[in-house]
DNA sequence: GCGGTTTAACTAAACGGTTAGTCTAGTCGG
DNA sequence: CCGACTAGACTAACCGTTTAGTTAAACCGC
């Protein structure tokens, strides 16, 4: 059943991250196709058992290389995790600034994150495991990754819901709580969605199911956010 | 700041669950406290870090006991994981058995779940991180806590949710993403309480926060769910 | 074009630190 | 005496990491 491992998704963009010293896969990369592999497995693996848990060998095995190849090109477990990571955060940061659109009325530009949230996850779906693995425990690793990525992202939704209530398009609403709801809503059920699939005796991550879960997100939103000349306050 | 561990909190019924065959701890036990203290140090240390992550040496120097009485109570890793686990599960299903009022309307029916599931686990707040770690990796432990405690559960909520749609209480959502939603939002807020607290800048367990995050789920809910008489639809 | 050199990609196997789990010998309170 | 518990040494396996190579292609002077 539904509890197949979740395939890991390539870069959409072939043009790779600008070159970081001491990396050489970044500098030369003469078959980038075998970091890839590596990365890849390593996101799957990572997502599903986390740091701790993944195994070194099996990572390798999976991407069919010798172990010594992930030493050769990333350092250590730790570096190759982190790569992994950034790689997804470096994927999130440019997906929403893709998404986003600051011509528009306050619930398009709302819509427009939230939109381009689900779209990055349901394209990344370890992505929410691997965050979500990171966000649970209280190191110092926590503060590096939400100064860098996640604290911008909060913020811009927080003001794009705040243009929204000052605008009297949105209810009056606490916009912290806001945000962590429409974060939650997206990145629980993929996070969850091993438990899902088991629960409801389908896979969670079908095309179908996802886009229902998007219909089930913007119609909560709408009727929970969205200050409707029909309703009151 | 906010990055400190989470303590365990013990049960708040002083009787035990019933007795267990192989496990001397729950036929005789002579210093029930010392059980409680590594079952309390444990959870805290797995919801941390997880099964693979924790360290055997770590859960007893912190719970003040020799390692080896870790394997005199419970044999093995695992078995202390899967004992911590069981007794957070026992307490929830309590927990919400004592909230649920089958007289009511619907939606006070659904507000008792819903604010007794917040109740449960703003007073157990690590149990979400560690269901979240159960949740995330696909093996047949799954399956198994999904069938005994998980599944029951949102089989009750969503009953709930359609019987408030049959009785016109409720707005014609899908019953199964509705009660995905409401559990993602009490929680998401709670296993990524670290992140949060982080985020903010202020504790996202100190009793204030929590109350104002009880308020705005069920803002949400009552604005995304609830069909007012002066709303359409 | 051709021998020789370099360099990146990759491997087999060992190495050694960590850690779950065990054992012994014993203490202490009832 | 017995059951709860400790101190600490010990083991065996696991697993991250290293080493010492091999292969193949690119490069280069002639």
């Amino acid at each position: 059943m539904a509890l197949r491992p979740i395939p890991a998704v390539p870069a959409e963009t072939s043009k790779r991250t600008p070159a970081r010293k001491g990396l050489r896969f970044l500098q030369n990369a003469k078959k980038p196709e075998t970091v890839q592999r590596i990365l890849l497995t390593a996101e799957r693996m990572f997502a599903e058992r986390g740091l701790a848990g993944a195994r070194i060998d099996e990572i390798a095995a999976d991407a069919k290389v010798n172990k010594a190849l992930l030493y050769y090109y990333f350092g250590s477990k730790r570096e190759l995790h982190r790569h992994v990571l950034e790689r997804l955060f470096a994927l999130l940061l440019t997906s929403v600034e893709a998404g986003r659109q600051n011509k528009g009325s306050p619930k398009e530009n709302l819509l427009g994150y939230v939109n381009g949230y689900f779209d990055f996850v349901s394209r990344h779906p370890n992505y929410p495991r691997l965050v979500q693995r990171e966000v649970m425990e209280c190191g110092k690793h926590l503060a590096w990754i939400v100064d860098n990525y996640l604290r911008p992202l909060h913020q811009r939704l927080a003001r794009a819901v705040e243009r929204g209530i000052t605008a009297g398009e949105f209810r009056r609403v606490d916009a912290q709580h806001t945000v962590t709801t429409l974060i939650a809503m997206t990145t629980f059920y993929f996070a969850a969605a091993p438990l899902l699939s088991e629960l409801w005796g389908r896979d969670a991550l079908h095309p179908r199911a996802v886009e229902g879960r998007r219909r089930a997100i913007l119609d909560f939103l709408e009727h929970g956010l969205f200050r409707a000349r029909t309703r009151s306050r």
